[in-house]
DNA sequence: ACAATCATGTAAGGGGTTACATGATTTG
DNA sequence: CAAATCATGTAACCCCTTACATGATTGT
């Protein structure tokens, strides 16, 4: 009953039962597949974190066993409920982390600038591999909400305007060496 | 003597020493104003990290004080120049980790359909705050050597595009509100 | 039958931040 | 003389990942 205020963690877990995920087994896998590119989730949090939520009464857990495997569902409660909605609906400062060794490579390139160019194929190629991913995703997100939509496309397009920035990058490499 | 891989806290601080930061203090100050928009340290990794770099040989520190002041210069050795170079030429994968809070709420913005369009004004303003800091370091970065003239530009240009594609998503969303 | 998937969890450890503690020096 | 800056560090804590452990069920 005291603690009301989710977590990053409690965030993703209520928002992916109210996406229609039931047990922690389908909250991961969910997450694996939509917004593991701008927030993932690991089950060395996800279970304890379900068992917190429960304890606080934001969820609720039920017995659901396929035979003899244990299985439980989990639902929001009212309390639930009002925690997501008043997170979505709060205007407090939104956390934002990046951390890209690509970048870091970059930044210190001129300790081998004959390597330059290289680090920015491999960054492109990186970028490359992501959009490939996020592209396969597609067609099963058309289908769905708007929010997932957008957070998709958004990634692709990021990560387009990336691979774009690393071309031109290379294109400017090869002429100039020292541009 | 035993461990010659440089941990990515290892990769800054190697790194910026070669970019003439001299004292744990530089380099906190100069990572804080050049690369914490993608890769940032605090005084609790930063000061134990020269501590067992030291040990590994890979840095030396030698006692320059300012009057009563303490004050340690660190400098790379052979093996930290040799470390640092292995890692800029090494080909492994770059490591690349992205928290995004603004996309999490858009991705679960089906469950507060009416916010969705101020959470995008939320996310644009946050990258407008974003933009304005990095355009700050402009100036500086001008004069400097490529490698950190190349990142801010990237930083600059995603904020930009981030921009760009709020704009458009909130005027989709103002015409159509199921868009 | 075998492999893949479903399903739940924990333990150990790594990585990182925040806050605190301390004090000298410089600048206005 | 006060405030900002220089300078070094630590302790407590939080978050998170990895690896392991276990076993049932489904699909081929």
């Amino acid at each position: 009953m005291s603690d009301r205020e989710l977590s990053m963690t409690g965030r993703i877990v209520c928002g992916m039962i109210t996406c229609g995920q039931r047990t922690g087994y389908d909250i991961k896998r969910f997450v694996d597949k939509t917004t593991r590119h701008f927030m993932a989730i690991s089950y060395g949090q996800l279970y304890p974190e379900l068992k917190r939520l429960a304890e606080a009464g934001l969820v609720v857990g039920s017995a659901a066993p396929t035979g003899e495997r244990a299985r439980t569902e989990y639902a929001l409660t009212e309390a639930g409920r009002e925690a997501l909605e008043a997170w979505l609906r709060s205007d407090a400062e939104l956390l934002y982390e990046l951390r890209d060794e690509a970048m870091l490579k970059l930044f210190f390139s001129d300790s081998a600038p004959d390597r330059r160019i290289e680090i920015v194929r491999a960054m492109r190629a990186r970028n490359e591999r992501k959009l490939a991913e996020l592209r396969a995703l597609e067609p099963h997100a058309a289908l769905g909400p708007v929010g997932p939509r957008l957070t998709l496309e958004l990634g692709i397009g990021m990560s387009q305007w990336l691979i774009e920035w690393c071309e031109a990058a290379e294109r400017r490499l090869a002429s100039e060496p020292e541009g």
